[in-house]
DNA sequence: CTTTGTGAAGGAATTCACAGCT
DNA sequence: AGCTGTGAATTCCTTCACAAAG
């Protein structure tokens, strides 16, 4: 930035940022979408409403990928939907096994998103022997002892974590040495990987969490003009906090102190 | 906060920035962790690496709250705990609403972090005349006729979509008309809402499509120098592009033309 | 005219690095 | 000594607004 960026970006294009290549697959489906309704153009002005972002930002986006569009008429669907994919890399199949077939990786393995889109399930695998060979979503489970051998088989290179918490990083080191290089977890861990390897996590938890901060913050406004953090509601106002500072006068939050009542 | 930090923050700090929203649960979890084992006091820089992030974010992270902490110490786990659930709002209790009971569903009905933590599954609705009564993880699923009442009976505020793209839309208006205000949606579809509603998405095939895109960019880095994008795989060569732009030399992409073989 | 593509401005998030407290 | 809390620097992302192209 502050260099000025002397002329083109050397090899090419190094590096579409990151925040772009998170909604190419926002555009790509809604584009797919006008692509079945035979729509042949659109203006980046619709496809941003209809990808929910605003059009300066989509324009952004593209002109990170090169010149498509043109001046005065807007995209043409199908080209860009060509053009999006193939910079995803969904022109080529990813095999991709899913560990853990619970109720979520039942879900998962029976997903239509998944086959669609250049993801094919290559495994089910599953540590559980009493499931081993009952097919869920039409394939047939896995036993994890085989893990390793699916993985090299198929040529796997991206798998998904559906286990219990406690076992995901176990399972997860097993993937990463069979040679699975990208993971997407969605065992509430943090899991640790080695350098080359992407992880991305998808943990129903956080979003709720999110959310209820959110929520939280609008009955705060819509209550009180700016009464305290949340005046209560069922505040019980029992027991003392946990381990309330060695007294002293720190300039704690908002209220000082109020009793915890976590939840387990 | 630019201010200096006078006294109080007038209204109280109006605006903790999304991104540390964002990971506030994630330390959540970190030190919840350690509290089950006890631990009394953790430095940033071990929480950090707990909890996946650098410890100078966490430090910065946790400065919007106020000054929890002790220098040359480190942080009180129990008393973190309650401060950040206090700002997430967890320490009141959120009815929420899952409406779509299919295999998703269920599997989000039993997840365990969904009661932790102050999340209360009030109901579960499905379209399904043939679902109604049927309990899904010890809950009676009910009709979505009565969404309306069962919004209104339990106070919920907070819904989860999981139901086909299809219907997402409408069942989200008739959340937000029934007075819930935050929405987690499953569904593959741009949800619109009024102002004052927040949706949060998740989003398969959205996380996996990101996956591909590094792994695509690994794989094109490990083999040649600075070759093609992806130098064909298996590409077939055939058919022409979808609409091969009107000639002319707008620089395009890194190789110009190669046909689509876009999966449906 | 209409609509793209993009410099430049503005804002947000991250990281640095150190003053200040314990 | 050790570790937090935070201004300042940096990097990344978004938005503006307009010149260039059809």
């Amino acid at each position: 930035m502050a260099t000025g960026r002397t002329h083109r970006p050397a090899t090419r294009s190094r590096g579409i940022p990151e925040a772009t290549v998170a909604r190419l697959p926002l555009y790509l489906r809604a584009l797919t979408a006008l692509s079945e309704r035979s729509v042949p153009t659109v203006s980046s002005e619709e496809l941003a409403a209809a990808a929910g972002v605003n059009s300066a930002k989509l324009r952004k986006d593209f002109s990170y990928l090169g010149s498509y569009g043109t001046r005065g008429v807007g995209y043409d669907v199908e080209y860009l939907v060509y053009q999006i994919s193939r910079e995803l890399g969904l022109t080529q199949d990813w095999p991709v096994v899913i560990v853990g077939i619970g109720n979520l990786g039942a879900a998962l393995a029976g997903y239509g998103g998944f086959a669609s889109r250049g993801f094919r399930v290559a495994a089910l695998i599953d540590a559980d022997p009493a499931m081993t060979g009952k097919p869920v979503a039409g394939i047939p489970v896995q036993h994890s002892d085989d893990l390793e051998k699916i993985i090299n088989e198929d040529g796997v290179s991206i798998g998904v974590i559906a286990t219990p918490a406690g076992v995901a990083q176990q399972v997860c080191d097993r993937l990463v040495a069979a040679g699975v290089t990208s993971i997407l977890n969605f065992a509430p861990t943090v899991l640790s990987v080695p350098d080359g390897v992407d992880v991305r996590k998808v943990d129903l938890s956080i979003e709720l969490q999110i959310l209820a901060f959110h929520e939280q913050r609008k009955a705060g406004e819509e209550a009180g003009a700016e009464g305290g953090p949340d005046s209560g509601t069922d505040t019980g106002a029992p027991t003392a906090p946990p381990a309330a500072r060695t007294a002293g006068g720190s300039r704690k939050g908002p209220d000082g102190d109020v009793p915890a009542v976590m939840p387990a």
